[in-house]
DNA sequence: TTTACTGCAAACCGTTTGCAGTTCC
DNA sequence: GGAACTGCAAACGGTTTGCAGTAAA
């Protein structure tokens, strides 16, 4: 198993302060999809003076590090992905917009040679839409 | 072949000021993936006086009917994508940030029941990233 | 005539930034 | 000691909204 976020930060130097430890804790061990307020709120329970600009920059910091995953699968605030080992998918609850990590079974079809229009192809990302089990069940009470 | 934006939006009896026709118009027989600013801009040229709140309330409305997609591939504001008839997925250049629609080839994988968690899928997204012909080029170049 | 759209401006939300002060190494 | 981080508050960009006026049907 990779080694967890704290560790890499360190074997990284990055320079680490009470703020950013407090913001890669909120990550560790847990395959969540927090906002930059939620990441914030949660922060705030070991550090309450940490503000909010400190997040919105360590959350930068930590995704142009490739620590972190930025996701805009659905619309208001981006998310912020620690599932950064496998590759993996999205399946998003068009109702109430829970996301979930779906390992990615197998290799995506590539683009055929003919349409790619002479780009490069470097990654591909699959959200799959629909709904959860309890909205799916609410739906079909309320039909 | 499907009948245009405009005879689609009659046919509905959608009330049709001059407004909601100019913003119609930017996007007849064009696959193009435009800002709200840059429809406001292209629905000025044919009329001055539109004002932006219009274009945005415009556009949400023909997303509602689903005349139009709102695709969120790149960061910074919406695109409006007119090509609702045949579906299609993105490349975008991970440079420009240019989108090209490109025809999706064969379905694509589902998710194993297994790790569906209980979802009801409708629908995926798939978005190729990369580089479009002429970064790639100025890449190698510049190396 | 009535209903619904438009324009303006102000408010909004999520995010970034400048800067003075503080902390880590 | 010095570079790098933090907090505050103000600014930002994109979008929505309330409301008085106007235009489509």
């Amino acid at each position: 198993m990779a080694p967890d976020l704290l560790s890499r930060l360190r074997a990284r130097n990055w320079r680490l302060s009470s703020q950013r430890r407090v913001v890669a804790e909120v990550f560790v061990g847990d395959h969540v999809h927090l906002t930059a307020e939620g990441v914030h709120q949660r922060a705030r329970k070991s550090l309450p003076e940490i503000s909010r600009a400190t997040v919105y920059n360590t959350l930068n910091e930590l995704v142009a590090m490739g620590e972190l995953l930025e996701l805009d699968v659905i619309d208001g605030p981006k998310r912020y992905d620690p599932n950064v080992g496998d590759e993996h998918d999205h399946l998003v609850c068009d109702s109430c917009h829970a996301i979930r990590d779906v390992p990615r079974s197998r290799k995506p079809s590539m683009i055929p040679e003919g349409t790619r229009a002479g780009y490069v192809v470097t990654g591909v990302e699959i959200t799959y839409r629909g709904l959860c089990p309890e909205c799916a069940e609410r739906r079909s009470r309320n039909r």
